[in-house]
Parts: C-alpha cells; sequence; structure tokens
DNA sequence: CTGATTTCTTTACCTATGTAAATGCTTCAC
DNA sequence: GTGAAGCATTTACATAGGTAAAGAAATCAG
C-alpha cells in the first residue's frame, strides 16, 4: 500500500499519526475481469484504491444505453464518489476490466476521521476540487470538439489502453458508436 | 451579506469565530450588464458571490467559438475556480448578463483560513464535492440526451432565465447553434 | 416615433453520426 | 485444430444538427 500513501502525500502531505489512522481501514481485494465495483441503485458505502488493472465507471440509462464515463487505471480512487457525497442511490456502474488488485475501505471510517484529521480533510478537498477540473474540461471537449478530435485526444491520454480494451468501450467514452469510430479509424489511417 | 453567511452555513455550520475572520475578507462590487468578472489568460485571484444579478461562465477557443457552461443567478459563487485550484491561466471568461451585485475576497486570503479554521475547509470541501456532482450529471446529459431534452432540462433548472436573456445565450448553453434551437422551439410550439 | 441595430426564424443545402443488417475477423473453450 | 461466440468493419439509409444567407421581429438610441 505504498503507492496509496504516495498517493495521498503528493495531494497534501499527511502527518504520520493520520497515516497510522488510515491504513488499517484498507484491505487487499481482488476483481475479477467483468466484475462490478459497486451496482446502479444502491448506496456507496466503500472507497477502493485500484493498484493494478483497468476498470470502467458507466451509465445505463432505461433503454439500456450505456456510457462509458471513465477508465480507472493504477493509482486511481473508485468508487461510486457522487453516491458517497450525496447519500443519493448510486448511478454510475463500475466494473473490472482485466483482473484488478485494489485496497478498499469504508467510506464513512474514512471521512469520520476528517474531525480529528484536518490534513485528511484537505487531502479530500484536493481531490474533490482536481476531480472538478477534470470534469470541467472534459465537457468542454465533449461540447467543443468532434468525435475525431476526441479520438486522438484519447489516444494521448491513456496510451496504453486502446490495446487492452475493446474498441466499443473506446467508442461508449467517446460518445458514438463502433460503426463511427470504425469509420474515423479508417479515415485516420488512410492519412 | 446575510445570503452568504447562510449559504457557507447550510453547507457546513461555520463557528462565529471563522465567520468573523471570513467576513472582512468580502467587499462589496457592482458589475455592470457586459462587464467580465475575469479574463482568459489571467490567473484567477479573487472570487466572488452573487448576490443578484445573472452571469454566465463561457469558453472560446482560438476560432472564436463560444461555449457557455454555466448560468449563475443569485447565492452562487462566481470566479475562476479551475484557475484559483490548478495555479494554471484562467481559460473560462465570466461575465455579467444584467446588473450584479457581489461580495468580493481574495482567494489566497480566504483559503489561507483553512489552516486555522478547519471548519472553512470542510465547506470548501463540500463546495467542491458538489460542484463535481454537478458536472457529474451534466456531462452524462451532454452525452446521453438529444438537444430537445436538454432543453426541457434547461427550462426545468432555470425557470426564470429563459424570459432574461438572449436565445443564443441559450443555444450556446445547449451545445447547439441559434438556429438549431429554434427549429426545437417550433416542433415544441406545435405539439 | 422612427430608423438602426440586434436578435430570432426560416430556408436550402451539407456533414457527422445513428441504426440495422451483412460480412469478415479474432479469440477462446474444448 | 475446430466451432462458436464475440468483436470489428462495412454498407445503405435515416436523422440531428451545422452553415450561410435572407427575411421577420424585437429592441434601443436619439
Amino acid at each position: 500500500m505504498d503507492k496509496l500513501e504516495k498517493y495521498f502525500n503528493q495531494l497534501s502531505p499527511l502527518k504520520s499519526t493520520t497515516w497510522d489512522k488510515v491504513k488499517p481501514l484498507f484491505t487487499k481485494t481482488h476483481l475479477q475481469k467483468g466484475e462490478h465495483f459497486i451496482e446502479q441503485g444502491q448506496l456507496a458505502s466503500k472507497i477502493g484504491f485500484l493498484e493494478s488493472g483497468i476498470m470502467r465507471a458507466f451509465y445505463r440509462n432505461d433503454e439500456g444505453t450505456e456510457y462509458n464515463k471513465h477508465f480507472f487505471i493504477e493509482n486511481s480512487f473508485v468508487g461510486g464518489y457522487a453516491s458517497l457525497i450525496t447519500g443519493q442511490p448510486n448511478i454510475i456502474i463500475q466494473q473490472a476490466l482485466s483482473d484488478c488488485h485494489l485496497w478498499v475501505a469504508d467510506f464513512k471510517q474514512l471521512s469520520a476521521l476528517y474531525d480529528t484529521c484536518p490534513d485528511l480533510e484537505r487531502v479530500a478537498r484536493r481531490i474533490a476540487e482536481l476531480y472538478f477540473v477534470d470534469k470541467e474540461n472534459r465537457e468542454i471537449e465533449i461540447i467543443l470538439l468532434d468525435a475525431d478530435k476526441r479520438y486522438e485526444l484519447f489516444q494521448k491520454r491513456f496510451p496504453q489502453l486502446e490495446q487492452l480494451i475493446a474498441q466499443y468501450h473506446i467508442a461508449s467514452y467517446l460518445g458514438i458508436t463502433p460503426t463511427q469510430l470504425s469509420r474515423i479509424r479508417k479515415k485516420l489511417a488512410q492519412r
């Protein structure tokens, strides 16, 4: 769990006494390819730190249309963040796209430490802030860039990923159909 | 500045000693219709609380295409949030769409209080978290809903706004052209 | 009130992307 | 290695939405 400690510390240094309280809350977990970390409709309760593997977060509407909101690679937090924060039922499914190793903690226990460990709450604040900035950029990309450009951005942002996951997952992340992604790939290959 | 105090407190209660430190950082400001609160390219330094009026946050790319990311109505924070957080130059312009009354503070002075006032940092955390949830929902809407549905959502979310601002601002918020919005309005009127 | 300016709508045409179905191509279990 | 299942590509057609320009309506300055 060195990776987790490093991740925390680069956001904002944690006192060792805080880390001593945080550490025991996390237990090692394994997810097999295809398994879900969190389901739609339930209240989120746990937070995970992805040490290795690939996961996706996706939304599925009533008609069964899926949209891949995000891919997680190593050194990312997973969990129904919005549900944890708002206490509303979770609407985002998270699934392992490969075998995954995670450290998992109960979010209530973790956030209960905010009262006595302001340095931990600071980390939480920074995470929320950075997540927001991330989303803001993505929003602009979605609105202002066409799918060709978003595809190129995806390739830059997740260089390794394209080889490891299915095309239709990438298409869903880009907000288009596999058909359209195939057309785009053809066009780019011809240049 | 009662509204500001109320706003803080409903996110997470502030100690009165904290409020005593926060309050003097804010000074009253007026923006005329059309004035900018923050420009593209500069480092954000101030944060404002919109007491009355309407503002918009928009992105403008190299070709001059604008995208209205957000409308602010009374009781909202304005300011180059991403720039304040990351220290990178601001890319989002914020402009008054009507005469506006704001309370404005220097963000560095405000965030410097986090060290001594954990209750203030908690408010900051909650704001960041809620902003994130907001963006997450908007992302899903943009990808999965067509413009007709997004328009109806806009009308529900900002009931008063449609009368007060130009159609092309709404179109830009929806990520479409005024032409398309006009078509949608025509279609909806015929039902 | 009147002319000028801005905004909204309409039209004609074009492009990106969706849908559905057929065809290949991989991969994986056995 | 072989067959089945899943995946990617292609094709034909349909639709949402863009662009440009013109016309209609609303707003504003004097």
